[in-house]
DNA sequence: AAGTGGTCTAGACCACACA
DNA sequence: GTGTGGTCTAGACCACTTT
């Protein structure tokens, strides 16, 4: 097996395994192989693969599912979409993905803020993206999302139509970025201009600003993007363990 | 070993070990048994051993020290803590525990609206405490706290000084409860007298409002409050998997 | 040197999913 | 029924801390 031989087996395996998730040599959604080939295969013990696995279930990586297999997990969307919306309007019930329409795409100078977030991997220009977000034709949030450059070059000649109204799917599919986790901060904003205008509520109103990092399984950020939620319509729902 | 016997073995022995913390037959700082002991005392292996004290460690009851034992942690509660407050300010460095003052401790019939959050288990009265929090003086968050009564009742004759700044162990140390997560909901509210008053802000000025079930092991809710925090000085920080 | 947790193996049996 | 993950045992050896 590859990796710093001082390392424990079941750590190197780990790396091995997190490899073939992020490569898509195991696509999202898929089963892997059983423990007891991995563990012929790599020529450990049935409990060290466990182990291994282990450390990725914890990670979010992959799900275990008694009796059928382990699978490579697919990012649970519903998540952090839902968690966007007044749930209370939701009466309807279903999963009602929340119409999305691009504003504007631009390619920019990499302001030195979100330089910040991105840390020592930042790169000097971003393509910003313009984005809001509506639930039952009424607008609710609005988003500025920054891509590092060129990494994202592509995301200028995509149709609009093929974006669809997740992003996530999208990195994944076209740029190989598999989101596993994201860090949001949330504060109160005033809303400027462009704000008010798209969110149609007045200058300097109160909304909620969620700040989002988005990150891949090496700890990399894929993107960083702000949010305004309408103060009347927006909730932000999470658990914590 | 007591517990549901239908249960894992492993899972019986972390609750059997969790309760000796809880009763601090085990207390904090203090090194448990080490771990050949534990598996002969309960009858059974190691690796059972092994694998409940794993998971009161991820839980973050213990801690252990490679060669040395396995010990009681001395309760941090960091994350849950810390989330509140704006970290930009907190370059001093250290780990500061903010001032929490109790406003008041009331016994009442429980609002329809919490009772909602109980759920079937909601007790027709509860303690109602308001508490202020402060970050080098500056209150931060003026919360509401229902606890269901008889259960907490001895709540009303604890010293302040007794309870300081940090509920959480409280609840763990005198009323058994052990706080596993949380599930927390932000949105925009706008100041009361009350909430005015306390935070030094204008009537109807913008405030964050989260609003936290508390829940148990067993999935039980053990609180629920509502937090008022200061548009100009909170952050809710959060990381997602 | 003695004691503790950390890694790893080999193998048995159970619980569940699926065809 | 077959195959998968889940639990559990018994025991070897290693790495680290403490005395």
């Amino acid at each position: 097996m590859r990796g710093d031989p001082r390392l424990p087996l079941y750590a190197r395996l780990r790396d091995e395994l997190a490899s073939k998730v992020a490569s898509q040599t195991w696509s999202a959604g898929t089963s892997i192989p059983p423990e007891h080939e991995l563990a012929s295969e790599n020529g450990v013990s049935v409990h060290t693969v466990r182990k291994a696995v282990d450390q990725l279930v914890t990670e979010g990586l992959l799900e275990r599912r008694q009796g059928s297999g382990t699978y490579v997990r697919r990012p649970s969307f519903d998540g952090s979409l839902f968690r966007w919306f007044n749930f209370e309007d939701a009466s309807a019930g279903g999963r009602i993905v929340p119409e999305s329409r691009l504003l504007s795409r631009e390619l920019l100078e990499m302001p030195a803020e979100v330089k910040d977030k991105f840390g020592p991997d930042a790169t000097d220009k971003t393509v910003r993206v313009l984005r809001l977000r509506l639930w039952s034709k009424v607008p609710i949030v609005l988003e500025e999302i920054f891509l590092p450059y060129p990494r994202y070059a592509d995301f200028f000649d995509m149709n609009e139509a093929d974006i669809g109204p997740l992003l996530y799917p999208v990195y994944e599919q076209h740029f190989g970025d598999f989101v596993t986790s994201v860090e949001d901060e949330i504060s109160i904003g005033f809303a400027n201009d462009t704000v008010a205008q798209h969110l149609g509520v007045g200058l300097n109103d109160p909304t909620i600003v969620v700040e989002r990092s988005t990150l891949a399984v090496d700890g990399r950020t894929i993107e960083w993007r702000r949010a305004h939620g309408r103060a009347d319509r927006f909730r932000y729902k999470v658990s914590l363990k």
